[in-house]
DNA sequence: TTGACAACATACCGAGTAGTATGTTCCCCT
DNA sequence: AGGGGAACATACTACTCGGTATGTTGTCAA
């Protein structure tokens, strides 16, 4: 199970000190997996780019698609951690804008995790071998699923709250999601940036976003001024 | 080069019968593309979904890479087709209307091809192995350039038009995109369905990408009217 | 009729790679 | 102090797959 994998990661060695790789190599093959996709990175690659070799690898991960799996999972864990701090807030437009930048901002820091999820979805609409990673993956879909009914809730809410009329709130969620996901495929970070540069990109996606909800944006509107707060972060 | 692929495919052998099973490879490879990704698809799955063998693909296409880009170039054909018709619309809202319903059409209706698209920008971003197919490659991603830029420009007059405020009409544009084009991901082709459904995604979808612009569309709307125009073509 | 060539099929090679089996080292626990 | 297991490294195997070299067949042009 993929689940005891993430105790073998987790679990300290016989002395205090931390089995120092383990994470590293979810990073290392985020990054190899975001280069050359899923089929194209060999195990040995993984290891070089961490400096190991290949038994390293193995000996925390059983098989290659179960390190993309915990990669996949590492990469949902980010996305949820960046909006739980929202969750609770009680006023659906605010709830929904803050989530949405959160997402957005999380998108390009963590560009390798983020390339891997849209692989995730690609192999599921595939086939993944044996049938007990079918399993595991049908679970990591689940989780996405979730993530994405989180969305869908703070989007029906506002769309009750606003009095908006979408066709579908299901496909409203999804081309909303497409909006701010978008920039997995185009944007790679500057160096030289602050993080300026994303939080610019970010506050157009969710004005764009909000507004396909039917949703009015304009200069000094509560909405752009909510947007507006999230830039100046 | 690839122009010599096309004009081996064009050709036609010495008996007046077209060399049937070119075009056929196309539509197999990219249904195989689309199920495994390139680098899980051997020639030789190509050849067996054709009931041929390898010898026939490589009578057609120098390499495997050279196979992927033919199908890119198809499929970005098959795009441009879609919109051709609509490309002397003098009015811009009618303009940028009717070409992203046909986008979005194309997009469901042609899915392997699409997929095959997808791919080809994330191979852009990774490396290609050699040079003459980057070379290649590089090409290919101008023509994809080229379509982004009759959008764009589709955009911005709309904009100026409409006297709308987008913060970027790059940016826009790639999210106007990211929308039509998020049903790849998606959506299944329902065996039973005579196009209603199909239809119906797309206008929903079209709503939402002309209002992230800016634009009001709501019942009896001259932009809402436009929009259900196409959705009973 | 006979080359010649297109349009394939068949057989084969070599490189790369997932996975395994087996060391080796170091630290903890008793 | 010594057994045992965690945390790796090394060596090896079995197999897939891209590409090529070569065979086979049908058709047209002269």
């Amino acid at each position: 199970m993929s689940a005891a994998d993430t105790q073998v990661m987790e679990k300290v060695g016989h002395n205090g000190a931390a089995p120092r790789g383990a994470p590293e190599i979810l990073q290392a093959a985020a990054h190899c997996f975001k280069e050359n996709g899923f089929a194209a990175t060999s195990i040995d690659d993984v290891a070089r780019a961490l400096g190991a070799t290949k038994g390293m690898v193995y000996h925390h991960h059983r098989s290659k698609t179960d390190l993309f799996f915990a990669v996949y999972r590492r990469g949902m864990e980010l996305n949820t951690a960046a909006i739980s701090p929202y969750l609770g807030e009680t006023n659906a437009l605010t709830k929904l804008t803050r989530m949405g930048f959160a997402h957005a901002m999380v998108l390009m820091e963590e560009q390798p995790f983020q390339r891997v999820l849209a692989q995730g979805v690609a192999m599921h609409q595939t086939g993944s071998t044996t049938a007990a990673q079918r399993e595991t993956l049908l679970e990591l879909i689940e989780i996405r699923k979730g993530y994405e009914r989180i969305f869908r809730e703070a989007i029906e809410a506002v769309v009750i709250a606003e009095k908006l009329s979408v066709g579908s709130i299901s496909l409203a969620t999804k081309s909303f999601l497409a909006v701010l996901n978008s920039a997995v495929f185009w944007y790679s970070p500057q160096p030289d940036e602050s993080g300026e540069e994303q939080r610019s990109i970010a506050t157009d996606q969710l004005t764009y976003a909000l507004r396909g909800l039917g949703l009015t944006v304009s200069a000094g509107n509560p909405i752009h001024k909510l947007i507006e707060q999230e830039r100046t972060s």
